[in-house]
DNA sequence: GACACCATGATCGTATACGATTTCGTACAT
DNA sequence: ATGTACGAAATCGTATACGATCATGGTGTC
């Protein structure tokens, strides 16, 4: 059957999000999206709700909604966000993946590898989506999968309006990748394998830090077992990432 | 201003859901709440829809929505999600506290303390939501905050109707407040506060699937830096919290 | 007696309509 | 020229209305 114009509504919009047709600040008007869904505003009106619990659209009453604007601290947060719980999905996937999974993830990071010497980043992109997916995707908890998915879908309509990614890092991702899939062949406990998969995108996290001259998060995770040294890199006592002041 | 009708329909169902007079299962129909508010059906609506968005509630096409159910693995994996996102909200609002918060934080305690004497685990509950929230709160990181209110508010919807506490837990429960404000007290990095924190939720959790005879999460953290032999007690590789498959 | 089928009622999904609120342009006074 | 007051247009918020869909109970047949 027909999803619900309600549902066709959610996606367009998502979709127009995403792809950056409608860019951050754009003005999400419930009468024009109607019309040109060929519907009324009330679906339409009930999707916007559903996008802004999901954080992809502000609101505010009687005003309107607008396609949330991304601030680069608003950014990071997310990323920083995502690192605790992707790191946490990985790990409860890791114990229930088999063989075929980590082939498949092996491969698409081959195909990453590739992309960059054909300096692909859009399909580097789609590649890095999908190799993660496959790593957490046997997660356990639902409720735990269902918040990494919204945060990659914040990230997916941020990134592509507004932000480069940082020179070196894409190479570095990919040997990360690496390292990761060689602690889950070999069987390494829950808790080093959501250490490399939060540190690795911890590592993305502050190397945009970085070049904004910011102080790297302190959320890294020590790796138990192996030679703890290299895990903790300096403690740094001082916070980063602070939040703005909430704009009053 | 008077908030909006769909405002005053959304905080009226979600107190009747966490108050328990809406207990889980309970058919949630449009018509009856909006003759009960005083309103037509549409704000009603789109209340339902946000609660949906927020796990209290489950909806179906053309069906209707009910107060979510609380299948014991569901409040399982609420607790394990909370355990990560409220351990990283403390650690990144650690270096932030003031003497007061803790000095606060302290006092609370104290005051769970005496509840355990007096035997009054409903003011007990009240003071441990007062005394998390007092250190997590400062956290800079909006995202990862309204995450972990989302995760207490399902867990008051549940936890009320369904579930009493294991025996033992409240005192060590008490106990290791303390640990933590002494680790906070004394300056230590995110990481260890991270990991007490954590820890300190998934022992409350394991001590339910103690109970059921289920293994423990396999997501503890050891502590960096202090000894790692008592915060890591054996790894146990086989997964825990199992997802019942999806109803099909 | 059990199962399949259909009628009926309850409830949801959406269109339309209208009052409420905000925003923006314009005119006027300083 | 600048700031303020007012009015019109745009847009939102909600009520009402009606078609669409699903659950339920009764009836007929095997």
């Amino acid at each position: 059957m027909a999803p619900s114009k309600s549902e066709q509504a959610y996606e367009l919009i998502q979709d127009k999000i995403v792809s950056g047709a409608y860019s951050p600040g754009y003005r999400l008007v419930l009468g024009s999206i109607a019309a040109e869904l060929g519907c009324s505003t009330v679906p339409v009106r009930e999707a916007i709700r559903r996008l802004e619990a999901e954080g992809l659209v502000a609101f505010e009453r009687n005003v309107g909604a607008t396609v949330a604007s991304v601030d680069a601290t608003l950014y990071l947060h997310t990323l920083q966000t995502l690192s605790v719980l992707e790191g946490a999905a990985t790990a409860l996937a890791a114990p229930l993946l088999d063989a075929d999974d980590l082939a498949a993830a092996r491969r698409i990071n081959r195909d990453m590898e590739s992309c960059l010497e054909h300096f692909d980043p859009q399909r580097f992109s789609r590649l890095n989506v999908a190799f993660h997916e496959r790593l957490y995707g046997p997660c356990p908890n639902p409720h735990i999968l269902d918040l990494v998915q919204r945060g990659w879908n914040r990230m997916r309509a941020m990134r592509s309006s507004t932000f480069a990614t940082v020179p070196g890092r894409a190479r570095e991702s990919v040997a990360e990748h690496d390292v990761l899939l060689d602690l889950l062949e070999a069987g390494a406990p829950p808790p080093s394998v959501e250490a490399a998969a939060r540190d690795h995108r911890t590592n993305t996290l502050n190397a945009y830090l970085a070049v904004a001259g910011l102080p790297p998060s302190p959320l890294y995770l020590p790796l138990p077992g192996t030679s703890p040294t290299d895990a903790t890199p300096d403690q740094t006592p001082e916070p980063a990432l602070r939040g703005r002041k909430d704009t009053p």
